[in-house]
RNA sequence: GGUCCCGUAGCUCAGUUGGAUAGAGCAACAGCCUUCUAAGCUGUGGGUCACACGUUCGAAUCGUGUCGGGAUCACCA
């Protein structure tokens, strides 16, 4: 079945033409849902179309509104004028059949496929420390956006850069050779990201140390933090690396072997998973035959000690360096080849990166320079932005151990998640393994939707002392509905037969105009990259089942065609909120 | 200093691309479980949409300026 909206557009459009001989477009219309206080359902605004018709509203809203009727009757039952508005209201009939057509239909909001492609990077850690809050944040918000692409027609390629080598690598590796006689993950027992994170702090505070000691003695701090010896050394062991030192590449591949098994271990817990892994030390000389190629075309320039440059003044930029003067490369060296690879691997229409909103102006210069070397993919390039994840006391600093760690929230969630099951006694009955799955459940719907129902733009402030809600505008609250429509459907199987001979309630119509809607909010999330707009759609879902829950019994409606309406309302409304959260990434459970 | 982002109830956030009396949740208060799951529902209080000017039938939304907060402008990643 169409959609409402559209129709309601392209009727508009042909009763002006068929009036008053005017053309007007489509999405020059304004369409809206109408206001509770005031009778019907759609509202079309007419202060627009007034100067274009030279009508009154009144004579407008008339003429218009019989038309919609006289061209759909089986669609509109009824219009009212007020002022500027035309006030539509859609017929009993239409939302039923409406209802008829979809409660069955488990795909109902998948769109045809579209041919197009869309790869999406996201998480994109380093090795030197295990994932944190902003981490969660940015698998989410990649997870959820390739979801809703995926729903929305498009063939989706999830990937991930790891940033496998470099500095902060190496300060790992020297604190692990100074400090851990060897320990290891195994020794002690703890999981490898934490390990190889723990060496990484240590690092930072023996350098710490150490410029403190030189400044006592003397020296200037900008040059007492060049010269701290742990520092001098860390840079060694990347030059070393970078020179292909056996026992330093033989420790680098230790240590990352460990951060990898821990941060599967988390990825397999919060449901994440790539199709593709690159890694940093694999493509990062790739960029530099880019950048060879744009020297040639002169779209990069050489200085005499041998750097190489682009030039963004007239874009409003500043120059960029794109390969030291000892040739190797820096970091946007590595995009420019990453970009490049994937293209040739997957012809995507479109590429997304999801990225902190630090690096705005790092990507700003990539489709830049991806432009002047006139790359087909320069174009699709889009930026996920996002803001960073604060805490009330200011910005987490991993090398301050001021962070929220993943691993340790996720503990903490469950165990809330626990206590409050466990008070409501209402699984009594479960087996242990379906208590874990249930808890796991909660509490990463929880945290989840806490992430992601906020715009991504939006910095965000997590405070560690109040523990994330899972009551009211919450994961727990819409995956409740689901468990309590699940709690009915399981009480009464739908009759085949088709509704016929009732009229209904408010509470149901505004219901099925709701679940009508679902489609378009997919689109509007995949159009704008904002889970966002999803995840408050489908509260909103909830809440109206809810409150169409505490005012009319569905098995013990009036009479039996109500019910078996009510039951496909049941069915329909707890497919979308299924359907939907798991574009979010988000279970739900039949009982909680 | 240049560029970019943000400022809506005590707190956390919506606000459908300029429309009707700006909405939710949390927190506070008052009700609702012998009827489908009370992680719920209903109600009350709470606002100079940072501020000023402008654009027009109409501005939280668009423009300019001011104030406040943040990001970034490295031969770091």
């Amino acid at each position: 079945m169409e959609s409402i909206q559209p129709i309601i557009r392209q009727i508009a459009v042909q009763l002006i033409k068929e009036n008053y001989q005017k053309e007007v477009a489509e999405d020059a219309l304004q369409i809206q849902q109408t206001k509770p206080e005031f009778e019907g359902d759609y509202t079309l605004v007419l202060f627009p179309l007034l100067k274009l018709t030279g009508q009154s509203p009144a004579s407008l809203a008339a003429t218009m509104g019989e038309g919609f009727i006289e061209m759909q009757p089986n669609l509109f039952s009824g219009y009212q004028s007020v002022g500027g508005f035309l006030n539509l209201t859609l017929s009993d009939e239409y939302s039923i059949k409406f209802l008829e057509h979809h409660y069955e239909d488990s795909n109902y909001g998948q769109q045809a496929h579209n041919g197009k492609t869309v790869l999406i990077e996201y998480s994109s850690p380093n090795t030197n420390k295990p994932l944190h809050l902003g981490h969660l944040r940015n698998n989410f918000l990649g997870w959820s956006m390739a979801a809703i692409y995926e729903a929305a027609g498009y063939r989706v390629v999830k990937t991930c850069i790891v940033n496998d080598r470099g500095i902060h690598i190496c300060k790992s590796m020297l604190a692990w050779q100074l400090l851990a006689n060897g320990a290891t993950p195994e020794t002690t027992g703890m999981k490898g990201d934490h390990f190889v994170g723990h060496y990484y702090v240590q690092f930072n505070e023996l350098y710490k140390e150490e410029v403190k000691q030189l400044i006592a003695s003397g020296m200037q701090s900008e040059v007492a933090e060049k010269e701290a010896p742990v520092m001098k050394a860390a840079q060694q062991l990347l030059l070393d690396w970078e020179a292909g030192k056996p026992e330093v590449l033989d420790l680098w591949r230790k240590m990352n072997s460990w951060v990898y098994a821990g941060f599967d271990a988390t990825y397999q817990r919060i449901g994440s998973r790539f199709d593709q892994t690159y890694f940093e030390s694999d493509t990062y000389l790739l960029g530099k035959q880019t950048v060879a190629e744009g020297l040639q075309h002169h779209v990069f320039h050489q200085k005499e000690d041998g750097s190489v440059w682009i030039d963004l003044t007239a874009d409003g930029l500043d120059e960029k360096l794109v390969q030291r003067k000892d040739g190797t490369s820096v970091y946007i060296t590595q995009d420019i080849g990453l970009a490049e690879l994937r293209y040739q691997t997957y012809a995507t229409d479109t590429s997304i990166y999801v990225i902190g909103d630090e690096q705005n102006y790092h990507m700003k210069v990539l489709q830049l320079i991806c432009k002047k070397l006139q790359r087909p993919y320069a174009d699709g390039i889009y930026h996920l932005s996002y803001g960073m994840v604060e805490l009330p006391t200011g910005k987490m600093k991993s090398r301050e151990g001021t962070v929220v760690d993943a691993d340790d929230l996720l503990d903490e969630m469950e165990l809330v998640a626990q206590q409050k099951t466990e008070v409501l006694g209402k699984v009594e009955d479960f087996i242990e393994e379906e208590r874990q799955h249930l808890y796991r459940v909660l509490s990463l719907g929880a945290l989840k939707y806490f992430l992601l129902r906020v715009g991504p733009k939006k910095k965000m402030i997590f405070n560690p002392q109040e523990s994330i809600d899972f009551q009211g505008h919450t994961g727990p609250f819409i995956q409740y509905t689901h468990a309590r429509i699940c709690s009915i459907l399981r009480k009464e199987n739908i009759a085949p037969h088709t509704v016929a001979g009732i009229n209904l309630q408010p509470l149901e119509k505004n219901l099925i105009l709701e679940l009508e809607r679902y489609p378009q909010t997919i689109s509007q999330s995949c159009a704008e990259h904002d889970p966002s707009h999803l995840a408050n759609y489908l509260y909103g879902v909830a809440k109206s089942f809810n409150t169409f829950y505490a005012q009319h019994s569905v098995l013990h409606a009036d009479n039996n065609e109500q019910r078996q309406l009510r039951l496909k309302l049941c069915a329909l409304t707890a497919k979308v909120i299924a359907n939907g959260m798991r574009l979010l990434g988000i279970e739900v459970p039949e009982r909680m």
